[in-house]
DNA sequence: AGTATTTTAATAATGATTTTCCGCAAATAT
DNA sequence: ATATTTGCGGAAAATCATTATTAAAATACT
């Protein structure tokens, strides 16, 4: 947490209670919200506060590589303060995001790498299904 | 060809020129066109087509099982009329999109399911990089 | 052929994200 | 300390992909 004070610094940025709040936020869940729950969620706490400098300060977090940016496919992205390269599986009743940790996936790179003489530079690999909580809940 | 008019019909769809000319656009390439590229593939020969039109056809194509939609982290989607899941590769450069064929991807789904107890409905693999291309123009 | 239904395509609407603009506060120079 | 510069937050407007609406045209069925 003192880290993003002296990152912010280093590259240039102010280091604002907004931008703190915002990481903080992040930081501290796993249920990779989009900007608009971020923004719902610091409502009460800062209640001037728009939409937009939520997505500014997201612009800026992952221009210094605080967070990282989930395509899950919805109309919204979904954002990560956990920016290790890892799988992520949406449930498509709920709606809710696990990240998927203990699964092998380096591997890929190499191969994909030699099959294709693209130069790697990343990767995302999502899953979609139906979560324990939601399967229960229809078989009701 | 004669697959998705039968295909249409079936399901109750009406069987157009312009859905036969949409999908023979993306069932001949393997460019993983957006919506823009196949309205402009397809506006010399259909002056009057719009671009809702194009959507409205994805979205029938989509619904009868003919195209997949990727989500490669770009504004809009792309759309592959190969509904096989195999995993993707964006050009970080050049924006091209290229099918990973010959990858081992099945596997997961099972190692997915049993650690999160989900049931898995789907899943997609995407890499990011530099094409062969771009590197070689890159050393120029 | 005549009528009912579906489809087309232009237009407008939607909604997430970006941009613009401006008063203000923090950082820097004097 | 004070003046000056620079970047920031926030409100509102703009953008852009996608979706909805609607009237006219095409098609199916009798």
């Amino acid at each position: 947490m003192e880290y993003i004070t002296s990152l912010l610094r280093d590259k240039g940025f102010k280091v604002t209670p907004q931008r703190l709040a915002i990481y903080k936020v992040l930081a501290r869940t796993k249920a990779h919200p989009s900007a608009e729950m971020i923004f719902n969620e610091l409502q009460p706490l800062y209640p001037t506060m728009s939409l937009a400098t939520v997505y500014k300060t997201i612009e800026i977090l992952k221009e210094i590589g605080l967070l990282q940016v989930l395509n899950v496919g919805e109309d919204s992205f979904r954002y990560d303060a956990n920016v290790e390269n890892h799988p992520h599986i949406r449930c498509m009743v709920c709606n809710r995001v696990d990240d998927l940790d203990n699964i092998e996936t380096a591997g890929f790179a190499d191969s994909v790498a030699k099959l294709t003489s693209y130069r790697i530079t990343g990767q995302q690999f999502y899953f979609y299904g139906i979560c324990p909580a939601c399967q229960k809940k229809n078989d009701k």
